[in-house]
DNA sequence: GTATCCCGCCATACG
DNA sequence: CGTATGGCGGGATAC
């Protein structure tokens, strides 16, 4: 199809046709977003700076400036690729309206995501017939996800820009360039807004800024969030699942009130818009408060349903299910984009009830902490309006908070802790949370990361502690882990940086799903690492899910548990009691060789030995050094640079993992999802005591998960 | 089957 | 009226 699609671009070259961006290799695996990268993200447009390209546009848009944007002109007609479309096109035959739509979009061909160079090689040798092409290029599905959408459009900015550039994004051009209709980048650009990564400026266009207040923003959200008191929410959700009732939520806990501003908070000053207006609808406050339930969780971990159904709640209270179900969609849309900033993860979390699908937060947790402080920064990064919606919504959660104190907060809480128990951290760095010093390093980091940007890049923050530096390092993601990405403020590197990330990811999860632990111990260790960077990288990016978990406390305890350890420290009690320190030692034995990519299989192979601990053990890795990374590499052919981050990440999730890991075990396991099962009940949790939480989540890792999510392929390097 | 989620119709907002 | 935005959900695809 691409073939026949052709795309202005193509127009324009008529050679490049097929082979580049096809490739799709589709099948492969990975799920669906994932990214690659390649080098070509940000084919055509000059990517760092500036935003605009005109070549390509030119005949598209103006763009520059908000001008309205032709639509698109048509190309031929339609492509086939989709049954759907097939049926369009007859309408379209029939109808000439319909027709004119149809042009419109046409656009959109997939765009050469990847690089070419793997794949394209691969593919190339098969044969660039027009077979292969028609086969090979099928644009499948995933080729055209949210989640490689976004990428793509990440790539083409600098995650921390410089201050004195300003980056203007043209709607139009963009979509032109990455082959998508506009609708597709309004997705896009609205979660990203939410986070104050852009801002609309005008018409048509958006303004970039990068990463930079990242830190602040999510400290925000998740002062917000606990206002709300999100996480007593999820609790009751759970418990209601367990109960059995999905949405509605009788009791309306605590929302009478709508939420507050959460919006609100979301504009920047942005000098030019005055105006905004904006009726902020769902998916920026949508996006803003999944976030905030990521920010509030013990766990770091959220479950679709949850949040629908939190989110379904503020808003209004239809209980009704086709409301959830687009919920869902649109929290898929958000997770996508999330994903793809290296913030979240997929996994999935077996419950009594069965298994759901989730996300696990794995971007910065630093922050904690006190208001004030944060308030100072935010308020100093944001402005006015910051203030005043902080002011109101603590007013309204203080409101919240009364009521819902009558309520059984308590009760809930129990049975939340249940759920979400697990926790996270472990020794290391329980605390995390509770203490400012949290707050300290997510200050610093920005500062850091600034200054960074300013200098170059580098810099040694490294140096130094733990969480700190690492933070600072990236401040994208504060996590030790992630941080490599953002903090190369190449595109390229972001590009790479996906697989970074799920490096990162991976590693994390395997390690003890905990990301906040083990970032702080991390830390160190990517510093060290840094300097070696690449090698690390060869991990690739796992996406998503690779693991799950479970619930309930572990069956045996034995074996799993035990070896889980407890990443979860704070809350966990239980973690400390047994396991967890042979766990991390395994952990930190260990060091993932290679990437996570390593088939299922041989995590499994592992597993058996170890249990479920193995698999975090392939991780580990440390070294990362290792290597093997080139493929990554290719990418940064062009940036140099950050990579190495990566490493860093690598080394910190090892040693995450190791703290990480409490309840729940991992297991491998799809296969044995009866396992899981039995886990799931609830032992009772070795702790019982202390902490609430009952329930553990197992994680497991599933094969299938890796495999097939992943897709990538990327084969990587191995090691 | 279920989980994901692309696609794009069509309602709004705005001019 | 037109365009700009983006809610929304049918239905396709991945698993």
């Amino acid at each position: 199809m691409e073939v026949n699609c052709l795309t202005l671009k193509d127009l324009i070259n008529p050679r490049q046709p097929r082979l580049d961006f096809a490739t799709e290799d589709g099948e492969n695996a990975q799920k669906e977003n994932i990214f690659v990268d390649p080098s070509r993200m940000a084919p055509k447009t000059p990517i760092k700076n500036e935003p605009i390209d005109l070549s390509k546009q030119k005949i598209f848009t103006p763009e520059r400036n908000p001008i309205t944007p032709v639509k698109l002109v048509d190309r031929h007609q339609a492509e086939p690729w989709t049954p759907t479309a097939n049926l369009k096109m007859l309408i379209s035959a029939a109808s000439p309206d319909i027709r004119d739509r149809e042009k419109k979009k046409g656009l959109f061909r997939p765009i050469e995501n990847k690089d070419n160079a793997f794949t394209d090689s691969l593919q190339l040798d098969v044969g660039d017939t027009a077979m292969d092409v028609f086969q090979k290029r099928r644009p499948s599905r995933k080729q055209k996800s949210l989640g490689l959408l976004c990428q793509k459009f990440l790539a083409r900015y600098p995650s921390y820009p410089l201050s004195t550039e300003k980056t203007t994004i043209s709607l139009d051009e963009v979509a032109v360039s990455l082959g998508v209709e506009r609708r597709r980048i309004y997705d896009i650009v609205n979660v990203l807004e939410s986070l104050h990564l852009v801002s609309r400026v005008a018409k048509n266009q958006y303004g970039w800024h990068g990463r930079h207040s990242l830190p602040k923003t999510l400290r925000t959200l998740q002062r917000l969030g606990e206002k709300q008191k999100y996480e007593e929410q999820m609790a009751h959700l759970q418990q209601r699942e367990l109960d059995l009732v999905d949405y509605k939520f009788g009791d309306r806990k605590k929302d009478g009130y709508p939420d507050p501003q959460l919006l609100d908070f979301s504009e920047l000053d942005y000098p030019s818009s005055s105006a905004n207006s904006r009726k902020d609808k769902s998916l920026r406050i949508m996006s803003q408060k999944f976030v905030m339930l990521f920010l509030v969780s013990k766990t770091k971990i959220v479950t679709l349903d949850v949040a629908a159904k939190i989110l379904i709640e503020e808003s209004q209270d239809t209980p009704d299910h086709s409301k959830f179900k687009t919920k869902v969609r649109r929290l898929y849309d958000i997770a996508n984009v999330l994903t793809s900033l290296a913030l979240i993860e997929k996994v999935h979390v077996t419950e009594e009830r069965g298994r759901k699908p989730a996300f696990k937060w794995i971007g910065p947790v630093d922050f904690s902490s006190s208001d004030e402080e944060l308030v100072d920064v935010s308020a100093s990064v944001l402005p006015e309006f910051k203030r005043e919606t902080r002011d109101q919504i603590q007013v309204c959660a203080i409101e919240k908070l009364a009521r819902h104190g009558s309520f059984n907060r308590v009760q809930a809480s129990e049975r939340i802790q249940r759920k979400v128990d697990s926790e996270p951290s472990s020794p290391s760095r329980e605390e995390r949370g509770s203490g400012g010093f949290s707050l300290e390093f997510g200050s610093l980091a920005a500062i850091y990361q600034q200054k960074i940007e300013d200098n170059s890049q580098e810099k040694g923050f490294e140096s130094n502690s733990v969480m700190p530096p690492s933070s600072s390092l990236d401040p994208a993601a504060p996590f030790p882990i992630r941080s490599d990405s953002e903090y190369c403020v190449n595109p390229l590197a972001h590009q790479a940086f996906s697989m970074p990330q799920t490096d990162l990811q991976t590693l994390s999860i395997h390690s003890g799903l905990n990301g906040q632990g083990g970032v702080s111990l991390a830390a160190p260790d990517v510093e060290s690492l840094k300097p070696a960077p690449l090698a690390s990288q060869p991990l690739l990016y796992v996406p998503s899910t690779s693991l799950f978990m479970l619930c309930g406390s572990l069956p045996e305890g034995p074996s799993p548990g035990s070896e889980k350890d407890s990443r979860s420290s704070d809350v966990s009690a239980a973690a400390e009691q047994s396991s967890t320190p042979s766990v991390q030692k395994r952990l930190s034995e260990e060091r993932k060789p290679q990437g996570e990519e390593e088939p299922a299989t041989k995590r499994q192979s592992r597993d058996y030995e170890d249990g479920p601990l193995s698999l975090v053990m392939p991780k580990k890795p440390s070294d990362s050094t290792d290597i093997a990374s080139p493929k990554t590499l290719n990418n940064r052919g062009s940036v140099p640079l950050e990579d190495i981050h990566l490493n860093g990440q690598l080394c910190a999730a090892k040693e995450c993992s190791g703290k990480t890991t409490a309840n729940g075990f991992v297991s491998s396991e799809w296969g044995n999802p009866s396992r899981s099962t039995e886990v799931e009940k609830p032992s009772k949790d070795n702790e019982g005591t202390k902490q609430p939480s009952l329930l553990q989540y197992l994680y497991v890792q599933s094969p299938t998960v890796l495999g097939s999510s992943d897709p990538q392929e990327y084969p990587t390097h191995s090691l």
